[in-house]
DNA sequence: CATGAATGAGAATTCATTCAT
DNA sequence: AATGAATGAATTCTCATTCAT
């Protein structure tokens, strides 16, 4: 189609960034196993041997997927973050990031909760998912050193307070509650008091 | 023709309820599509085709497995309940029940947990979900309107509750916490404090 | 059940009987490939296994049913047959044969139609379905020496006037036409008329 | 992508000729029931996927192959069939027309006259039955009406004329007879002997 | 590069037959 | 003798992957 490339930066291939966001949007909904590889193509709308052309296999790209969707998390996280916030203020920022992700981005994040045992991940994929772990545990450890959270082990606070998120988002994904500004603000409070010490 | 019965109650049928326990073990480890009907009939020790003299069809299993584990973990959560409970005791009999229940059956826990918008789901199925959901909206009801717990919506704090437990259950499961009386104890505390007034 | 046999004649085992004639309404109505034994069995109201004790095998048991069948049609067709009919009252006899025949047992006669060519068919069924030609030819070489029958090869002859009945016998099964006296007396007579001298 | 079309019409893809013929051949001699769908591909000298590309189900298959039969054999009965002809002039047609098909496309044939009742034919397959049963009734009714054919329901005479026909194929096909001019000839007279006033 | 037809290994399901009761 | 639960081979159909165009 294109004769040459005349960019100077290397463009993402659109055909790769469509073949990603068909194979989320289905991973998501119907599991990595129940998604035909064809069906990913023609929601795509690229032929199907064209995905070979970018990915090895459909695991392969069930971790491009997945490595992708975590660099996206931890970006919106981490990127930006104020300087010499306090503990509370840090929480906020954490909890919000978490908001934003999950409203803007919500089959990436349902994709990242429901494929985190997913027997496909490779080491790459264990090491994005670290990438993203690795900044809130260390809030969690600055934040109890400063005597500011509760004494308890760190891993067990922060998958409470990750595990009451994923609850608020599923019963949102699922209609049960809606997500309001009055919410956000409910729950960060109210996942905060959990932790605080 | 079995020539008398020597229990008390028809025992049912040890072959089905292998192939329930096998289905569990292995929908809960690989997902639902991921596991091949022959697997689960081997991983219970029958043929094949006995599978589809107990359960009309894959999807007909899984359904079933979904509902015994809802009607485990209402069982759980409901039983023996003791009368007059304060609000914050009847609280610490909810999460020790899941406590109890996801540590005794983890895989029925996690099942449950990562087939709640499984497509093949059927009405019996959802029922048996709403069946557990029900008497804990009940205890958030009430609990709110004896001024025990937080102002907000009682879904909002039930799904991060119940999320809570969900992402401690996880961290144990993967080996990231130790499950110890001090834990149960100390993540049964800081979910109160979520949802107290 | 019956604790003993008291009868004279051997008993042909009403069992056997409800299974030959359970499978010849399945056989006629599914074919044979289409009807699962099972089905049979239930139909006859017996055990899947007891089939097996009294008929080898599925293909065993069709032949059973298509020697039954050509016995029963041949007995049909030659027992009582009155001496000294001329041709002519000689074509008539076999006509109304068929008809008798074909009426009363409509599916006896729609599985031997459609069941000829069957592979599974052994030496003793296609001997059975000879000593059911055999005496129609007779007729045909008699009735042709006799100078009644048109010049033709016999077998000609006889295939049409078989194919005619066929023809009208699957029209009245299809609801096509009505079985009343006077289309008996009136397709015997046509085909007559293509037959004789 | 075929860089240009060589043919005048648009190729029916070979492949799916190829299974449609397969399908024939061996539906005509094994019944559908007894065909095992990988035998179609490899008599068809395709993957046994690639039946599935071309046609939804066996059923499916099977319907086209019945449409397709059809519609062949009504083309050889009416297809320049020469204006102005006597009813003694169009019923010889007739014949010759079954004649002709039967005998060069013997298995259409047979597999028209052993699935007619098949269960799984669709509302096309019985609409592509009456198109050809269609012109032969309309046959049937003017030739009455000009008093060239005997007074009876036109319905049991065709069916008869048809059922001889068939009868005649039949032995033929067994090797009863031999199909040669004469015996066209002289089944043809016969034939109309049995329908004439 | 891109395609999508083709494939065959593998999935769900059925069924002829056996065998413990 | 009779049963029907159990089985695994066979059947229909799907799908990850390849490759000729």
């Amino acid at each position: 189609m294109k004769p040459r490339d005349t960019g100077l930066v290397a463009e993402p291939s659109a055909k790769r960034e469509a073949i990603l966001a068909a194979a989320l949007e289905l991973f998501s909904e119907r599991s990595f196993a129940g998604t035909p590889v064809p069906h990913v193509a023609s929601r795509a709308g690229v032929g199907a041997g064209t995905i070979y052309r970018y990915f090895a296999s459909k695991e392969d790209l069930a971790n491009a997927v997945y490595q992708r969707c975590q660099r996206d998390l931890r970006a919106a996280l981490v990127s930006g973050v104020p300087p010499n916030l306090s503990p509370r203020q840090e929480f906020r920022w954490l909890w919000c990031g978490l908001w934003e992700f999950s409203s803007s981005r919500p089959r990436a994040f349902r994709f990242l909760e429901t494929h985190h045992h997913a027997s496909y991940l490779d080491a790459a994929s264990r090491e994005s998912r670290a990438s993203v772990e690795e900044p809130i545990s260390d809030f969690a450890r600055r934040a109890q050193s400063a005597g500011a959270m509760r004494e308890a082990p760190p891993e067990l606070l922060l998958s409470m307070v990750l595990g009451a998120f994923v609850g608020l988002f599923k019963a949102a994904d699922t209609g049960r509650i809606e997500l309001s500004p009055e919410v956000l603000a409910c729950s960060e409070e109210a996942a905060w008091e959990m932790v605080r010490a």
